[in-house]
DNA sequence: AATCTTTATGCAAACGTTATCGGGAACGTT
DNA sequence: AACGTTCCCGATAACGTTTGCATAAAGATT
């Protein structure tokens, strides 16, 4: 693995390594012929920096760090995307790595991604999360972070969040406006804020329509494999909602799923709402009615947001925002209206 | 970002670098009891070394790079997982890039990523990648790569696929048996390997059961946004399938999607099967056949072959293998017998 | 002619770590 | 008393780069 540095260029060139160094860098106090002679060299021979050595010399890297429960979300890689749009525009190189939602590997991930000397941090928490002190150690390090989607209330940072009551008001005022009454609203573990925020905008739309909150209704779910399944099983059995408002991309799928390997009809015999970026819901039997979160927009929001984290001056202080972005409510079969009304 | 380095150790113990060095490595040149003081202070002032300074001395940095044209494409998120997989348990990172199907891409991340001194590559190559000097560059440097899924015939290296050719003979024997002849192949560029070895499983099944290959059913598709879609249409149209069998998750989409469009009816009109890794496949309307490749096993395998080529010691010569790994035909209803006959 | 500027370059330190070498102290062996 | 061992530990160089400082040569100013 020859590589060429400075020191070989110095050395070809009969110069200093300095002198090298400034030419490369165009430096007004190296003479015009000799930059010349340098950068022509240079290029012959196909040189490149160190990032290595300039990340140890100068404490930094020009990359950031990315954690995120899976990446075969379809929300998260999209919000990748949006990422690594603005990082690759502004010259900085993205690092992925994964929780799996669990909260251990979360922990060491941050560990190893600090380590390496990371300028900032874009994370999604895992499932898991509670405790919140490795937030607040790189807070106290003074190391940039911006949370996305996943936030949480505990920690005062920078956060870019879809507007999850918004996206389930709507989606519920519409299952109400298409006649349903009982709406089943099954979500993530209930110690995640987008959790809470969405069970708001569900109660929000009830009480609008002076529907009572059946809490009945409610269930939270947890990342056991069988374990949505069994839920919908369990509250069709039971509860006998007629539509079902589920969040995230995963409950959709795992719920939707479930309802149709009981073989109840949607929208006949429950209408069926998710929160997700499936591209292919369109393409399901029946095709399936979502809240869509902006995940390439949030994605970008959160990078810029982090980058000008990075690029401010140590000494302004900053203010730190909580950017919500719209979601759009998409209808289809579903969901339609309920003709037995 | 205050960091404790081995020097404030020293500093605070009264003794030098290479004494804690030493201590922290349990090195047997060190006295019992120094080594636990330093371990124990060590230990309370939370010292973890510096991952750069380390990479900067052995240049090496316990880390590969792994290149996807796309991570929202189920089959490489799901290869991404294989390969963190096999990696972190073998103590390495994982950094991953997307080419975006953008030689130029391509290019420029294995560069980017080649200076950050990662100890070997895994590379899926884009769909516009026709030149490999790229890849002969890394080779003569030296630094170990594995190409895996799309791989080309045009360099000599590890290599990791699925067995495309038995994939693509088994789905088209699948749809010949259950009474299909005018069989439409979409599929990717032809210069991906994997296209030409599914081509060849296509035209080797035909011939098995004496269909005359008809050139006209088979039609190459880029990465253009409605390209897939326009020749869906204009083959329906004009060359008049019973079946159709594409190659990739995107296709499989984009044509899926084309065919329900136009309103002909799978599997009465048109039989279909894809060569894709949805999750979702058995959701669809109607439920998609698929040939799954083991994506999961497919990064594995990779991830351990680079990685034992990277530790492999320089002396002992390398032998280049190419690892085929069977696929799985998946029949739900959008394939099913076509009883008209 | 003496001094000051300017221009262009080199030297050396620093970032954090480890490996090589060397050496002092304590002990045992002749 | 002289020498060889063993046990611990420290100084230093090195990885590739940038930068503050020093300096040499040449030109400009007295």
């Amino acid at each position: 693995m020859e590589t060429v540095t400075i020191k070989d260029i110095a050395k070809a060139l009969n110069l200093s390594t300095s002198t090298v160094s400034r030419a490369l860098r165009g430096s007004y106090e190296i003479n015009a012929e000799t930059k010349r002679i340098v950068i022509e060299y240079a290029e012959k021979v196909s040189y490149s920096p160190n990032p290595i050595a300039l990340s140890l010399k100068e404490s930094k890297s020009k990359a950031i760090g990315v954690i995120v429960p899976e990446i075969a979300n379809h929300f998260f890689s999209q919000a990748i995307n949006g990422i690594e749009d603005i990082a690759n525009k502004r010259g900085y190189h993205v690092v992925i790595f994964q929780s799996h939602e669990s909260y251990e590997r979360e922990v060491v991930n941050i560990q190893h991604i600090i380590a390496r000397k990371v300028d900032g941090l874009l994370i999604s928490l895992s499932g898991q999360t509670t405790n919140l002190s490795h937030l607040q150690e790189i807070k106290r390090k003074g190391l940039p972070f911006v949370l996305f989607d996943r936030v949480s209330d505990e920690i005062d940072c920078n956060k870019v969040v879809a507007d999850n009551f918004e996206g389930a008001f709507k989606a519920t005022e519409h299952l109400i406006l298409s006649g349903r009454k009982r709406i089943a609203h099954i979500t993530s573990p209930s110690l995640l804020s987008i959790t809470k925020e969405r069970l708001a905008g569900y109660k929000a739309a009830l009480q609008k329509y002076n529907i009572i909150y059946d809490e009945t209704l409610v269930k939270y779910c947890g990342f056991g494999a069988e374990e949505a399944k069994e839920l919908v099983f369990e509250m069709l059995e039971n509860s006998k909602p007629d539509a079902i408002f589920t969040a995230s991309d995963r409950l959709a799928l795992d719920c939707f799923s479930a309802v149709k390997e009981k073989n109840w009809a949607m929208p006949d015999d429950v209408s069926f709402i998710g929160f997700t970026n499936l591209k292919v819901a369109h393409l399901l039997d029946p095709p399936l009615s979502t809240v869509v979160q902006p995940a390439f927009e949030i994605g970008q929001t959160a990078a810029e947001l982090l980058l000008d984290s990075i690029e401010r001056k140590p000494q302004m202080m900053e203010q730190f925002r909580t950017i919500k972005i719209p979601t759009e409510l998409v209808i289809k079969k579903s969901s339609e209206m309920d003709f037995k009304n």
